[in-house]
RNA sequence: GAGAUUGUAGCUCAGCUGGUUAGAGCGCUGGUUUGUGGCACCAGAGGUCGGGGGUUCGAACCCCCUCAUUCUCCCCA
């Protein structure tokens, strides 16, 4: 006999956990659609073709792919085989892979259906990603991402409504959180500034590690890529300025830094006529890894307890240009759904009964009164509640352990005079109070 | 890709410098209680000690290989 076990980086979710996913998932879903958002679903594999090259070199390492199927060797150049040269044998013997993130099927599907798409277009996207990482604390090779994008307009109405959307997301959860927001405009501007404009990438990853190393750390990473003394240190100096007026001045050469700077005020400018929840706060050092932001960016922290990222997204200029279709510019968020249900599990914040699974549970004694109780439950459920029936009629110990394991607040027990009078004994599991009454009081009694 | 960590019952773990029939708690099954669960008590089932090889009179424990886990770096959610 073999043991079972789970390929590495992937989990089961057991009822329970489920319940709490999946009111995560709806949680998050009812706000995508309160801001207009559209469904859209897009399958586990693509075309290798389409993911490739979108993610830089380490991103396609990350990819799992799928062999071909039937005699996938058959048309591989035995000369690669026999060199055992993995990279160029990988396009004869392999077609298609797992989606590594939700973006770049998006933009694939907006290229695909560019004629009957109308713009700005809106989706959500709630599905698993996979990717072919090392595994750790909160990462995994099977994970969910909640997504939404707005692609078609390059108003910054949608930084606005994109941000209002995490904050009453959060909000709904549960989880106080901070809302940073930054401007990739900004921080070339910093880069043109210190006069390393060239080196905007590099300096943007160094400063994307402000939150995990120290400042000096900082200083030693730009160090390494060969950036001069001098500006290093115009960038830290930046860097310790913590509002948008203060910056104005020093971008007085950087078009592209005040550019960042009046977006993000306008931004600022639209919040400030709604009420939010949570706090919003500009944050220069925040960076971002990804290569494609183009504009204002953000990312969701928890106040409560330290754990990464919960959340974050931003504004690309042009993600569908590598399918032939520029100048489309695009803004979205992410939901990190796996961190925010650690989060919610390490602060209790679940809502208390997500874990009933049935809110009552018939018991019955003999044939006759199983039967009977076959026929109660059946007229509970055209009532359109929940409702369950133990399989087999006997003893109640038996039958209100099943019932106390399953979390179920009720129990009706139908026994012979249940069944004569047409008065059904039901207890409250909690409470033990014990009251009677007919299937149509007590579809009454459940519905309210 | 690099480094570390752990692997013993369904679960969480104990097992002293290698020594005879491998333990606990929880869970499970049955009973005390065949019209009432959570508590208590009693009894019981359940393990080729991740797998393979080696050292030894003797290995859960020491050595080698292998598989798997968890974590850190890189990168990211």
């Amino acid at each position: 006999m073999q043991k079972p076990s789970l390929p590495e980086g992937t989990r089961d979710f057991g009822p329970e956990q489920a319940r709490k996913r999946a009111w995560i998932f709806d949680t998050i879903r009812s706000v995508f659609v309160k801001f207009g958002f559209q469904p859209l679903e897009t399958p586990a594999m693509e075309n290798l073709s389409t993911l490739t090259g979108k993610y830089g070199d380490e991103g396609d390492q990350l990819l799992f792919k799928i062999l071909n199927n039937g005699d996938f060797l058959k048309d591989a150049d035995p000369e690669l085989l026999a060199a055992k040269n993995s990279a160029k044998l990988l396009p004869q013997i392999s077609k298609r892979g797992l989606r590594y993130d939700l973006t770049v099927p998006f933009a694939r599907f907006v290229v695909m259906n560019r004629q009957t798409l109308t713009f700005p277009f809106k989706r959500y996207q709630i599905q698993p990603v996979w990717r072919a990482d090392r595994p750790q604390k909160g990462r995994y090779r099977e994970f969910f991402q909640c997504d939404a994008d707005v692609i078609g307009s390059d108003s910054l109405l949608y930084e606005a409504e994109l941000t209002q959307i995490y904050d009453e997301a959060f909000a709904k959860l549960g989880i106080p959180v901070v809302i940073l927001i930054n401007n990739r405009k900004i921080l070339f501007g910093i880069a043109e500034a210190a006069g390393i404009a060239d080196r905007f990438m590099d300096m943007t990853v160094a400063i994307d590690k402000l939150h995990k190393i120290s400042p000096d750390g900082v200083r030693q990473e730009l160090a390494r890529k060969d950036i001069p003394a001098d500006s290093i240190e115009k960038v830290m100096k930046i860097l310790a300025n913590p509002s948008l007026e203060a910056l104005r001045p020093l971008f007085a050469n950087s078009e592209t830094g005040l550019k960042g700077i009046a977006e993000l005020e306008r931004v600022f400018h639209l919040l400030g006529k709604t009420p939010l929840k949570n706090e919003i706060r500009f944050d220069i050092t925040l960076a971002r890894g990804l290569t494609y932001y183009t504009g204002c960016i953000f990312e969701v922290a928890n106040k409560r307890i330290g754990m990464g990222s919960i959340g974050g997204g931003g504004r690309y200029a042009d993600l569908t240009g590598v399918f032939g279709m520029p100048g489309l510019s695009g803004v979205g968020i992410s939901f990190g759904a796996d961190r925010i249900y650690d989060v919610l599990d390490r602060l209790n914040l679940f809502p208390e009964n997500l874990n009933e699974s049935v809110p009552v549970l018939f018991v019955a004694f003999d044939e006759a009164t199983h039967e009977y109780a076959f026929e109660c439950v059946s007229r509970v459920r055209v009532a359109g509640l929940a409702a369950e029936l133990y399989p087999e009629p006997g003893k109640l110990k038996k039958q209100f352990e099943y019932a106390a394991k399953r979390n179920v607040p009720y129990v009706v027990i139908v026994g012979e005079t249940e069944m004569a009078s047409g008065m059904l004994t039901v207890k409250n599991q909690i409470s033990g109070e014990q009251r009677n009454m007919t299937v149509e009081e007590l579809i009454g009694f459940l519905s309210k």
